[in-house]
DNA sequence: CTGTTAGCGCTTTCAT
DNA sequence: ATGAAAGCGCTAACAG
């Protein structure tokens, strides 16, 4: 291994001069700048992060801890962290909690072992707090991504979950819906909650019913039992059963309508259909599904980015909040006016 | 911050017992050890990695080197990868190379100087064997995955391209095609390669022609120019029109998928296709292409198991190599007969 | 502008 | 079974 030494024999400088270069110091001369540099790529010479980590406590590596990387929408939030992270000199720590506080919980203590500079994260849960508390007190910056935690005062990127469901729920509402159902996740994580309740406030607002069948939530935002919760919707009487079903994300969404082909329903016809978040166009045709499109990229390039800004300190002490605005795309699942009003 | 003296005051014993209880050393009398392990979690104390590493060169750091991470084949080799690290007691660094060498060689040299322990490594192409030296050069383990690269000994995980393409080659003939076009990835890059010549072996070995103009090669695996690709082969005269195309990868399946249609092409009557690699199944209907879906997620997984043998030095000296079969799942995109066989 | 000294937190080596 | 000394590769702080 070729160390600061070796470097500093053969130009025939100290160790702290070659330190100096390998900092881009501006108080050396010309002249031994050029010396040091030539022996350095001569002797193709790599700084010991560890070495420098140990007395500067920067690692120069960011930490992203997302919930699940088979999602589509966390892939191209860690597109983004990425990107920014290799423009800014860092480099990229991926963890995956599996919506797990638990294996989050282990995740944090590895992270702070290995001393990451920051860390990007989109909480398990409001449980998360206690794994994030321990960030706080190793004076790790962090910047939350997506999920908001009630009383944490920290940088936040997130949707903006109230404006984009009830543009949601109002296009349903223009189309003539009158009984809308809700497939959510687990109302332990924000974004949840939030939707949720946007959902009620705006039906509420247009003096709809909100009635208690027609609100789930599945167990995860994942695969889950949305097939259970379909089956329930539909063994409403006729005149109880929803004509319209707000999926709160993508794998809900999709699977909302999976569950109602089966059934042979159809779509938009008998129930429509729309869906919080998009979803990778992988398929030979049009997309189907009426989507709130979400800038995924920003979250993972704008938290990196705030983040970064922390832990140099080239921005102001107080928190900032980014709300990211959602793109609506109407799509044939919720393309259907409804004309029989009594219906 | 907490260090081992801290604890080791507290406790009334030296440094060293402490070291020696937090590394599991079996000289220790069991009482030390369970006092020292009393102040430990008392103090919260997590050990730090930089110093650790600079004595030991063991950073607990593994690579993850991929050309694309928005490609779901490599979304699922990187959880593959990730879940067994972590069950090692690793963590995951992520970096993309985005099939660029210029880009792979700077992240390269950053790991170099972070000091990962192991490199699981997709190559952007052929000229990656050199950003692959300089690992060998630091001594730094390394395992192919996917791209094999000539003349480099070392552990691989890659999939079983002639068995593969002969299949799906074998399904078209039997279906009773005879002029079957191939759409490739960069012949710069050992999976395309591979399956070029699997493409051409297999028509031979029937008696079928291989016809330059039934032979393509895109930009990029991915969106690139395969609207292109398509035209030329539909300006084909009726008799010369290919009946079938071979896509080399998902990306490229979709997208020739997507030109058909956009020329009104009926598939699989007109022209049918078949693809090599998955695509996961976001969409709402039944999967409508023929593919040999690939175990991605093992690539990962045992990836990463032969990396940690590797560094760890629990295997044989002798490079390893797994060859991982995909499965064929033979859908409507290829499902017709060719009944005319004069067409 | 350049060099010297000390020490980051930990482990290796040797001693007891 | 436990401890003392030395040093991993680098840089902060000071001196010149």
């Amino acid at each position: 291994m070729v160390t600061i030494y070796d470097i500093a024999k053969k130009a025939n400088v100290s160790a702290m001069t070659v330190s100096r270069v390998i900092n881009n110091s501006d108080k050396i001369s010309k002249q031994t700048r050029e010396k040091v540099e030539a022996i350095i790529k001569e002797l193709n010479y790599i700084p010991n992060s560890s070495a420098r980590s140990l007395i500067s406590k920067k690692t120069n590596i960011l930490s992203l801890m997302i919930t699940d990387i088979a999602n589509p929408f966390f892939t191209s939030v860690a597109r983004g962290a990425e990107d920014k992270a290799l423009q800014m000199g860092y480099q990229l720590l991926l963890c995956n909690s599996d919506e797990n506080i638990e294996k989050e919980s282990k995740y944090i203590d590895m992270l702070i072992s290995t001393g990451t500079d920051g860390v990007l994260i989109a909480p398990a849960s409001d449980l998360s707090k206690k794994n994030i508390h321990k960030l706080t007190k190793y004076k790790i910056p962090f910047v939350l991504i997506d999920r908001y935690i009630s009383d944490l005062k920290c940088d936040q990127v997130l949707s903006d979950n109230e404006t984009t469901t009830r543009k949601l729920i109002e296009h349903l509402i223009e189309l003539g819906h009158k009984r809308i159902a809700i497939i959510n996740g687990p109302l332990d994580i924000a974004t949840s909650r939030e939707r949720h309740q946007a959902f009620c406030d705006t039906l509420t607002l247009h003096g709809l019913e909100v009635n208690k069948n027609w609100i789930h939530q599945s167990e995860l935002f994942r695969d889950s039992d949305v097939t259970d919760i379909v089956s329930n919707l539909l063994e409403l009487p006729a005149e109880k059963r929803p004509t319209a079903i707000f999926a709160t994300n993508n794998f809900l969404g999709l699977n909302t309508v999976k569950a109602l082909k089966k059934h042979k329903i159809n779509i938009p016809e008998d129930i429509a259909v729309v869906c919080y978040d998009g979803v990778p166009n992988y398929t030979e045709n049009e997309p189907f599904l009426t989507a709130a499109e979400q800038p995924s990229y920003n979250f993972g390039y704008l938290g990196a980015q705030m983040l970064i800004e922390r832990i140099e300190n080239t921005c102001p002490e107080v928190p900032r909040k980014i709300v990211l605005p959602a793109e609506l795309y109407i799509r044939e699942s919720s393309n259907y006016t409804i004309k029989d009003l009594k219906r």
